[in-house]
DNA sequence: GTCTATAACTCGATAGAC
DNA sequence: GTCTATCGAGTTATAGAC
């Protein structure tokens, strides 16, 4: 039993690595047997095909979106705003820590699965809902710090937007270049919503506000 | 000679076709050769191997983006700022058009491509580079409707990471929400760029800038 | 649960006639 | 330039012993 279920994880990693970096197309079984040092017989004990590998993959992501993604932000930086850009900056180390080869794990995976691996769709936005909702909660929590109304659900998807296209455009020239731009105008614009010019003076913000709980 | 250039075209045609809709690892020379009605000798008489191929699909694309892309919007709209968003609209048509299935066929490949095909992901930053140059024309063009200075380079990247990383969404999500959303946003940015509230005043402005009607 | 062996098929690419 | 035939390797997946 200790050894099946290594086994099943280690398979899962394997494939999430090769996926990661070469695509799920163009990884082949024998390829995340070797890395996983497994039999085919392994393989197919604990998955029906190799899209149940993906499922189980993408499971993983949704798992690890909170305990690797979010929450070491959270615990180092308590400002929701700059929580906001800390997690950016997780995507930023992940794209210098591979040389620009790597950013974002479902990002990758969204532009190559087609009409036919619909389950794993399914998944893959449900991925970038959880990650939306981690970020709307830190603009909520900053929600009086914005100049006028702001939709916090749509400024999330906002910010997603602009990491997935900041991550592929870093990833295309193979520089960091790319991103930080983007995250800078980002930021930019963050401002621009927070400070309205000399319209609007938030003076004095004696009692900081209580930080929601989030679950989990 | 007619026959041999239309077979050549027809190949490359129905490889940008499939590579589009199925990604380039999982597109096979069976599947182009049927869709393009030839045989496998008068695919490898013309190229060399499968990726030849595709650097043929991606210099079509580079060579596709002012006469499909950018000039029918530039005829149709004479305003610079207009235009960026007619050029964003015409993502929209797409993504419409297909049912949410297929945006940009560069980014679909950008982030497919790995570290062994750098010829094609040469010619996929030069397909970026070439737009966002577009882009930044019309920036430039409307460079005195800034409140500030603006790093017409750095805002153009901007555009093209939005509209990149929002077409991935709206694929994801396979609806238009998310890409109508960071169009909207990123008009609001734009906005905000360009007015500066009562900061500021650009010394006399006696005419006063038409506010831009939004479709929508 | 894991092993080996292999079925059944597709892959990209080539050879040689025409 | 295009045709048919095919190579060899690689693919996903299965069978059956242990």
């Amino acid at each position: 039993m200790t050894t099946s279920t290594d086994t099943k994880s280690r398979l899962i990693e394997a494939a999430r690595e090769l996926f990661l970096s070469q695509g799920y197309t163009a990884t082949g079984i024998a390829q995340i047997l070797k890395a996983a040092k497994a039999r085919s017989g392994s393989l197919y004990y604990f998955f029906p095909a190799k899209e149940d590998l993906l499922l189980a993959v993408l499971e993983t992501y949704k798992d690890m979106l909170w305990p690797v993604v979010i929450q070491p932000v959270f615990d180092r930086v308590s400002d929701p705003i700059e929580r906001i850009f800390g997690v950016l900056d997780g995507y930023r180390r992940m794209l210098q820590y591979t040389e620009c080869s790597q950013g974002c794990p479902i990002g990758n995976l969204a532009l190559e699965l087609g009409e036919s691996q619909h389950v794993a769709r399914r998944l893959i936005s449900e991925n970038f809902t959880a990650w939306r909702e981690a970020i709307r909660q830190c603009l909520d929590d900053a929600a009086d710090r914005f100049a006028g109304d702001v939709d916090t659900e749509q400024l999330a998807l906002f910010v997603l937007t602009t990491m997935e296209g900041a991550v592929m455009l870093a990833r295309s020239y193979r520089g960091i270049e790319a991103y930080d731009t983007a995250v800078k105008l980002l930021r930019d614009y963050f401002d621009r919503l927070m400070d309205d010019g000399t319209k609007r003076t938030r003076s004095q913000r004696p009692t900081r506000r209580v930080k929601r709980k989030r679950r989990n």
